[in-house]
RNA sequence: GCCCCCAUUGUCUAGUGGCCCAGGACGUGGCCCUCUCAAGGCCAAAACACGGGUUCGAAUCCCGUUGGGGGCACCA
């Protein structure tokens, strides 16, 4: 049934330059996904060579964000392992060595052109509409030669010697064999004048002595791939499967997120970023499921599925190479759908904070009393405190208008509360099957329709026109509560 | 300007030459249920970008066009 897998080292490789977003989310999960499913592991590596772009907390808040969306790692900075240091920082000597190696080769070379001189080799290459490149000035510089400069104090960079001719076919997963001419290729920086490796070296350099098999990434990277397999070549190490995922698009399709959509969607409740999300209160689970199927599906109907069952199920065969718009209004859905499979207990303990947050003090036990009539209304656990913060206000406070159903004279509302009010006190309790009989009753003598009537209830009791069913509601609340707020009722209506 | 990738309903997608006058889901519209809001049930509208081939047969293979995306740094 199941074939025999062999066990894959994929490694997820951030830059700490900002805020994990959905597309590093997803390129995460897929990574964990292909090393659980295989028995293999996970390692993830800080690459931080970019002291410029460096942020920080990006580091933490990463950590922070595989930790809440259930993405363990097996190596990484914190947590070790036998192929550390797993920041790149950590590793410059490592990538020196190998540069060298690669000049030794005859691979690369030294180049001493300065800034101006190759913004000014740009500039005409601009204004004849050739393609841009590095125009060969110091590529066949003796080796000797170049080493005499460096010793006389000259700044130097290490650049990759791309063949001039014949052609280089390189292999993604995705999309099969894809062949360029190496003549539209560049003799590209591997090392920086001050001593930093650059991406292209250092990650193939770390992939490989992290013995990484399959590289899941972004599909940026793919216009490099035939640069990187010159230098997996050039080493010759074996070549790791290449994915390259497509990205994520604005929700209309067209274009990737900038800064506005993503202002505009922070706007109506909704987030790119990670953190973010979290504090909106999306679950977890539910971001796992909608991601998963950014990208990937498992079948022509199934869609619902936790992150156990995205280890079992997911297959790198099934991933999609066209770029996917992001579609909020399907997340809202998944996350709902996960929200109503949480235990009572579970959604209580997630609910909570988002109501301390709005100053509200609740007690589990009342949590867990009202999470099975909460559960299948709330879209996000944020929601929880517009649907549920009248069962923790001790004064509730609305418009007199709202106690005026549709349809119906001020007077007739105001009749219907004293009503109610002899027929509930007279009650041995407030729970359901005791209140809901005497009071379809009422409905049935008033010859006035249970929406309306329980309508004007519904706001009294919870100061709300849209809340969870009203008896339960009543329940929870208690008779005393219940009976005080419809009296502040009656009185508002005099 | 040069290079690369992608192309099924509004969106995410199934589809690997006949099972497809194209399936699922979100969203949308309608109906049912109903104390509000949800949830649930039923129904509906909605797509193979275009043009050429190949083939008995193409959404599926090839070429071109168009559209979209990405890349061309001493960033990642």
């Amino acid at each position: 049934m199941t074939e025999i897998k062999q066990p894959a080292r994929v490694r997820f490789a951030p830059s700490p330059t900002g805020h994990m977003h959905l597309g590093s989310a997803r390129t995460a999960l897929y990574d964990y996904l292909l090393a659980r499913q295989t028995g293999g592991t996970f390692v993830l590596r800080i690459e931080d060579t970019d002291t410029k772009r460096y942020v920080p907390e990006a580091e933490e808040e990463l950590i922070k964000g595989l930790k809440w969306l259930g993405i363990e790692y097996d190596e990484g900075p914190d947590k070790g392992g036998p192929f550390g240091p797993y920041r790149q920082s950590e590793r410059k000597e490592i990538y020196s060595k190998y540069a060298e190696q690669l000049v030794e080769s005859g691979h690369a070379f030294y180049c001493f052109c300065s800034p101006e001189h190759l913004a000014k080799v740009r500039e005409a290459q601009q204004a004849n509409k050739e393609s841009l490149h590095y125009d060969g000035t110091c590529r066949e510089i003796p080796v000797e030669e170049s080493r005499k400069r460096i010793a006389a104090g000259e700044r130097f960079v290490i650049r990759f010697k791309m063949p001039k001719t014949g052609s280089t076919t390189v292999h993604d997963h995705l999309r099969g064999d894809i062949t360029v001419e190496n003549r539209v290729l560049d003799d590209s920086v591997l090392v920086k004048s001050d001593g930093w490796a650059l991406y292209h070296l250092a990650a193939m350099v770390d992939d490989y002595l992290m013995k990484i098999t399959h590289v899941i990434r972004g599909s940026e990277w793919l216009p490099s791939l035939p640069l990187h397999m010159h230098l997996i070549r050039a080493f010759g190490w074996p070549e790791p499967t290449f994915i390259h995922l497509s990205v994520f698009l604005k929700p209309s399709g067209k274009g990737k997120m900038s800064k506005r959509e993503t202002a505009e969607a922070m706007k109506d409740g909704h987030s790119i970023f990670v953190k973010d999300l979290e504090e909106l209160g999306y679950v977890p689970e539910g971001v796992v499921n909608w991601t998963a199927l950014m990208g990937w599906s498992y079948d022509d109907h199934t869609e619902y599925f936790s992150l156990q069952d995205l280890v079992e199920k997911f297959s790198i065969d099934h991933l999609n190479p066209s770029p996917a718009a992001i579609n909020f209004t399907k997340l809202d859905y998944f996350n709902a759908l996960h929200i109503r499979n949480l235990t009572d207990e579970d959604l209580a303990n997630r609910v909570k904070p988002f109501l301390e947050a709005a100053s509200y003090k609740p007690s589990m036990e009342t949590l867990i009393e009202i999470a099975p009539i909460l559960k299948e209304r709330l879209p996000t656990l944020g929601d929880v405190v517009d649907m549920a913060g009248f069962f923790f206000k001790d004064a509730i406070s609305y418009p007199a208008e709202d106690l005026i159903a549709k349809g119906l004279e001020k007077t007739q509302c105001h009749q219907i509360l004293t009503e109610t009010l002899p027929i509930l006190v007279g009650l041995s309790g407030i729970q359901k099957d005791i209140v809901e009989e005497p009071l379809r009753e009422l409905v049935e003598k008033s010859g006035f329709s249970a929406g309306q009537v329980f309508g004007i209830l519904r706001v009294a009791v919870t100061g709300q026109k849209v809340s969870p069913p009203l008896f339960e509601s009543m329940e929870v609340i208690g008779k005393d509560t219940v009976l005080n707020r419809i009296r502040q009722a009656i009185k508002l209506l005099e």
